[in-house]
DNA sequence: TTAAATGCAAACGCTTTGCAATTGA
DNA sequence: TCAATTGCAAAGCGTTTGCATTTAA
C-alpha cells in the first residue's frame, strides 16, 4: 500500500499539496530535505508554503511512513520507510554520502544487545570518515 | 600538555574568558553544550557573551583540542580530545546517554575498511535505540 | 456543512557575524 | 603599541506556531 492510500485509509485528506509532496518523496532516490521538497513543490505549484511541507512530513513521520536522518549537515533528511533501511557513509573530505546495507551492522547490533542490553535502532546511522578517493588525495 | 599551554604555545592569548571556558570544559565529565558552558561562565563572570563561547570552541576545535558530537538533540556537544574516545548509546525512551567504549566498534571499523575502503572515524558515534529499563517498561 | 488543512507572517532556538571598544603580550 | 579578542546587537538558518481563510470529504 502506497503512502497516499495509507493517508486516505487513516482518514487524512488527500490535498493537492500532500499528493505532490508524497510524489516528490517517491521520486527522490535518496534522502531529501524539507527545503528540497519545498523547492520541487514550488516548481509545480507556486502558491504554497514550506510550513505545509514540514507539517506533511511530521504527519508522515507520525504514521510511520517516512523516517528522518541527521547526516550532520545541520538539517534533517527524510525518506520513505518502504524504500528500505540502510546506513550512510559520509565522507568528511568530499561530502559524498554512500549507502551501506543494513546487514553491515548486524554484528554491531547483536553485540550491543548481548553486551549492553541496548536495543539499537540502526536503521539510519550516519558514519563519518573518509572515502578511498579522498584518502588517496590526502584530504584528511 | 593541557589545553591552556597548547593555546599559549600556538600564540593565542590566554584571556580570562578563555581560561574559564577551558576550566569548565575540563571540569565537565561528559559532553557539554555551548549553552551549558555559557551558563557556567556567566555564573563566574556576568559580563560575558555566548558568542565568545562559540568562538573559543571553534578555535579549540581548529586546534584539535576538542571535538564535537551531535547527539540528535539539535545541538552540538563538545568534549576534550584528551579525555579519550567513546561512543554514545542514546535512549529514545528516557533520553539517557550511556557511554560505550571505543573498542565496541572495532569490528565495525575493520569491516567498513575491508569491505568498503572507507576509513570510518568512529570517535563520536551516537547510536539511538532503547535501554533495558525502557524496554521493560514498554516505552517503545 | 465543517473539521481538517493551508498560507501567511511572525517567532523560535541555536549559531554566526559585523563592528566598535577593549586588552594581553 | 596594536593585532587579537571581546561584548553587543543584529542577522542567519532551519524549523515551528498562531490565526484567519480555504477546502476535501
Amino acid at each position: 500500500m502506497g503512502i497516499l492510500d495509507n493517508l486516505k485509509e487513516k482518514g487524512h485528506r488527500l490535498t493537492p499539496q500532500r499528493v505532490m509532496i508524497v510524489n516528490i518523496l517517491e521520486e527522490s532516490e535518496g534522502h531529501i530535505s524539507a527545503e528540497e521538497i519545498y523547492s520541487h513543490l514550488h516548481d509545480r505549484y507556486s502558491y504554497t508554503n514550506i510550513s505545509t511541507v514540514y507539517r506533511t512530513l511530521e504527519l508522515l513521520k507520525e504514521l510511520g511512513l517516512v523516517t528522518q536522518t541527521d547526516l550532520g549537515e545541520g538539517i534533517v533528511r527524510y525518506h520513505e520507510v518502504t524504500k528500505g533501511h540502510h546506513h550512510h557513509l559520509v565522507c568528511k573530505g568530499c561530502g559524498k554520502v554512500e549507502d551501506l546495507p543494513e546487514s553491515a551492522l548486524f554484528v554491531l547490533r547483536d553485540k550491543l544487545w548481548s553486551d549492553y542490553h541496548f536495543r539499537a535502532e540502526l536503521s539510519h546511522l550516519a558514519i563519518f570518515g573518509y572515502c578511498q578517493k579522498c584518502l588517496e588525495e590526502g584530504k584528511t
